[in-house]
DNA sequence: GTATTCACTGGGCAATCTGCTCAGCGGTAC
DNA sequence: GTACCGCTGAGCAGATTGCCCAGTGAATAC
């Protein structure tokens, strides 16, 4: 899936200035509207921009703090132990990785005390071996993707 | 800071029909169109939505593999060894962790032999004393926010 | 008890944007 | 040469937005 440079300059775009429409994002880029959309249809359908869901701050929220939490899974344990992190609404996102049965998992929580109780919630359950914890302090770069965008979209020799 | 059940009902009600606009999200969740308007301004300049920027699926642009670097850094580097990183596009998001000098970040790349490139990169600056690196298999649960939005607002809102 | 503040309602308005269609044009593949 | 494909520029009806207003009910302040 190579994306061109107009493709990059209108997934920038949206990503700069969310609320911009259509008929706006044309005359920022000198095409026509038609060429926007069949463009944002085809990046859409493609898979590329997954869609426009509104980011929410956790912290905002009144959960300020964000754990990464690596999980050792029992052998053949590993889709109960889903099942049961999904049921954790403090766990943002699960990752399964290499090494044997070890999962990553993205947890926040309202305070270091209340990240206790979110940890022994996850933890609780029987096909998790051992867990270690890390507690995130900064986030100097928040998830980006306009410079991988760019990049993508500069150097489209690779073809599909 | 604290949001109510109308507020979770509006973020949930986004979050699994983006494309929705205000005046239909009146009419599902049976208020007023201008307290939609409001609530959402609140939201937004309270910070708990951020914004509505496009959800690019880095494995549709042509970097299907991921992973996770935890590194270790020299005492006292950490803002060089930052802006280091922040020039990495396959970059996407960098934290720092409890832990002496720690950073967390995750990486994608065109394959696994380009993850060799990407990780000589990254590792590739003075500050940086020593790197793990963990690649992600699956992806059981992409990052999501509806569960937490439904527990922080203390309802059960229903979507569509 | 009374006055004030606040959020929500329901209505209306002009301006804008969207989704859709069309014919024309240039480059490319065969 | 011809067919295909993407882009252009235009037009259209319908929907949506941003903004305004007065009225209502509830909670709060005095």
């Amino acid at each position: 899936m190579a994306i061109d440079q107009l493709d990059g300059r209108i997934i920038v775009l949206l990503a700069r200035e969310p609320r911009i429409g259509v008929l706006e994002m044309s005359r920022r880029l000198g095409v026509a509207r038609g060429t926007v959309q069949a463009r944002l249809d085809r990046l859409q359908s493609n898979g590329v921009i997954r869609g426009f869901g509104p980011q929410v701050d956790p912290a905002a929220l009144g959960y300020p703090v964000t754990a990464f939490a690596t999980l050792q899974i029992r052998q053949g344990q590993g889709a109960d132990v889903r099942a049961h992190l999904a049921t954790v609404p403090e766990m943002l996102e699960l990752l399964t990785t290499t090494g044997s049965g070890d999962m990553l998992c993205r947890l926040v929580a309202r305070s270091n005390a209340d990240l206790q109780r979110v940890i022994d919630r996850v933890v609780g359950f029987d096909g998790i071996v051992r867990a270690s914890t890390a507690i995130v302090m900064e986030n100097p770069v928040p998830l980006r993707i306009i410079p991988l965008v760019e990049q993508a979209a500069g150097d489209d020799s690779e073809g599909t």
